[in-house]
DNA sequence: CCTCTATGGCGAA
DNA sequence: TCGCCCTAGAGGC
């Protein structure tokens, strides 16, 4: 599901089966149609993220730039055979065949061809991204120290930290018990360093797993959460449940358009 | 089967 | 602030 960890596993899954042969790029649905013409046969360079932003270099300096948005998502399946193609199911904005593998772009909030010009202002608008290793903690830093915007609202500014989402958000100010509704100017130095080291730790396992997993293993008591199997979150989508470390009741409000949920108790 | 909700972001009003 | 994009899983009946 698309918050950063999301887009630097697809873009490792998309170098691995596509890069460095040609491949063969078509709309189905039509909408990328022209665009799909220009990449068609050629030959995938890299593929790389940036926060929740997809891109797939191709040789030659044409670049598919794609964000999935909240509910775009890439189906792969194996190449059958017989050299038939699987008809594609619903609306396939775009469609990457390779050797041995394809798959389907469908519901992209963007997926069009840019040039080098193009990519560079994209990022150029985009904070640090904690998965990235070039990531400048301290550019954040200066945004968030200076706003008296709250935190809750900072931390899903994709020009103060790219790649951060509303699971991530929610659970990343309960582990630092910090109130979503704080200014960013009332954040201690040393609070948004341990924050800003934990939350690269946390999308790491997110991209390792594949999954949001943020709940240390003392706080794992098998309480019913709204998603099957060990709870995988401490706040997130849990209002009105009790909080995992002192049982008061979870809350929500809605913060910068989306539900927000914490533990008045635990975040001051 | 139907209805609801969603991990995002843009552009129109 | 709202509609859109138009997918996909969960839950109700």
């Amino acid at each position: 599901m698309p918050e950063g960890h999301t887009l630097h596993r697809l873009a490792r899954l998309h170098q691995r089966r596509y890069a460095g042969a040609a491949v063969a790029v078509s709309s189905p649905q039509g909408r990328f149609a022209a665009a799909a013409s220009a990449v068609d046969g050629q030959v995938l360079r890299r593929a790389s993220a940036w926060g929740k932003h997809l891109f797939h270099h191709y040789i030659g300096g044409s670049t598919v730039h794609v964000h999935l948005g909240l509910y775009g998502s890439f189906t792969e399946w194996a190449r059958p055979p017989d050299e038939a193609m699987p008809a594609p199911v619903g609306q396939v904005r775009m469609r990457m065949v390779g050797a041995e593998y394809g798959t389907d772009l469908r519901g992209p909030t963007v997926c069009e061809l840019v040039d080098e010009a193009q990519v560079a202002d994209v990022v150029a608008k985009l904070g640090p991204d904690p998965l990235r290793a070039d990531a400048d903690p301290s550019w954040a830093w200066t945004r968030i120290a200076k706003s008296r915007r709250p935190i809750g609202a900072l931390l899903m500014d994709q020009t103060v930290i790219a790649g951060v989402g509303n699971v991530y958000r929610s659970e990343l100010l309960f582990r630092h018990r910090i109130n979503p509704f704080r200014p960013g100017q009332k954040i201690r130095d040393a609070e948004f360093d341990a924050a800003w080291t934990d939350l690269v730790a946390l999308m790491k396992i997110g991209l390792r797993r594949g999954k949001i997993i943020v709940v240390r293993p003392e706080h794992d008591d098998g309480a019913p959460s709204y998603r099957p199997g060990r709870p995988r979150t401490y706040v997130y989508r849990r209002a009105g449940e009790p909080c995992r470390v002192c049982g008061t009741v979870i809350r929500t409000a809605e913060l910068e358009g989306r539900n927000l949920f914490w533990c008045e108790t635990c975040q001051t």
